[in-house]
DNA sequence: TATTGTTATACTCTATAACTATA
DNA sequence: TATAGTTATAGAGTATAACAATA
């Protein structure tokens, strides 16, 4: 870790200065998501994927038979806009949407070959845009902040 | 710092395995994100101020004169969307338009004295509601976290 | 010709209400 | 009666286009 205890400037390269906003946490999250978020949805786009539909197929495949609740429940979304997703990810034949043989109520989501290898590859290519994009932190650092940020939720959620 | 080694589990509460997603900086740091905004806008909701408000308060309190266009490019957001906050803040009396004596077309905005006094209780509500959301993190933790998430943008902003 | 502030508008994301079929 | 999936819609938040005033 280098360097981590000198302070950055308050003011921006425009002479801005907010030292209160600047060192609250949650600016600082948001920017650092922001940035990492956009290099992620790059890296996403050939796929025709986006983050949270990334996100969706690889839950399906590490979790066949997962419900389309159990997904909005994990990804902390509403259950309508689940629906959305899924229906991409079928049509393009990445996932199939099976009736529960336990309670026809539900889905029972798999993923497809072909989605199971598009997820191996978009994961990949996700994890190296959002390296590339804190590449101002040290492998270390990149740890600890995961570590962190696991951290910040334990008990909370 | 106390047990940051300690991996959490990969499951939830509900069985779900996603080892992948879980992992990516990203996914963390959006559920942390959303964690403290929520927590900071609750906090700030009894001010009748949300966070990018208060965000644009404090800004004009810590730099008398800033332009709009000042105000956008710090916040990286667009200038009409700017427009609608100073609209606010400037009808509930905690700002003032004035055009730019040497440039016209700006306007040197200022806070009143309503709105320093409403900008130091809301920040101050703010990080207090910040510092409970993530009250999993000892405060040398917290420290941590701020610089490595400053850290984070040194270069690529 | 470029920039500031502005209006109107569109687009995306997320949230809510209500329906159907199953339990 | 409660829940899963669905549809339609509403509401944020953000982005784009075009304009008047000024540089």
């Amino acid at each position: 870790m280098d360097r981590l205890d000198r302070q950055p400037q308050d003011a921006a390269a425009d002479g801005i200065r907010d030292t209160r906003v600047r060192n609250l946490i949650g600016y600082n999250l948001k920017r650092s998501y922001m940035l990492v978020r956009s290099s992620a949805e790059a890296a996403l786009a050939p796929h025709e994927l986006r983050v949270v539909s990334m996100t969706a197929l690889s839950l399906i495949v590490d979790n066949p038979g997962i419900s389309p609740s159990q997904i909005a429940d994990a990804l902390q979304m509403e259950r309508p806009n689940i629906v959305v997703i899924i229906d991409e990810l079928e049509a393009r034949d990445l996932v199939d949407r099976a009736r529960s043989t336990t309670d026809r109520r539900r889905y029972a989501l798999t993923a497809t070959l072909k989605g199971r290898r598009l997820r191996d590859r978009a994961t990949a290519d996700a994890a190296a845009a959002e390296d590339r994009a804190i590449s101002a932190l040290t492998a270390e650092e990149k740890e600890l902040l995961l570590a962190l940020l696991k951290k910040v939720r334990r008990d909370s959620e």
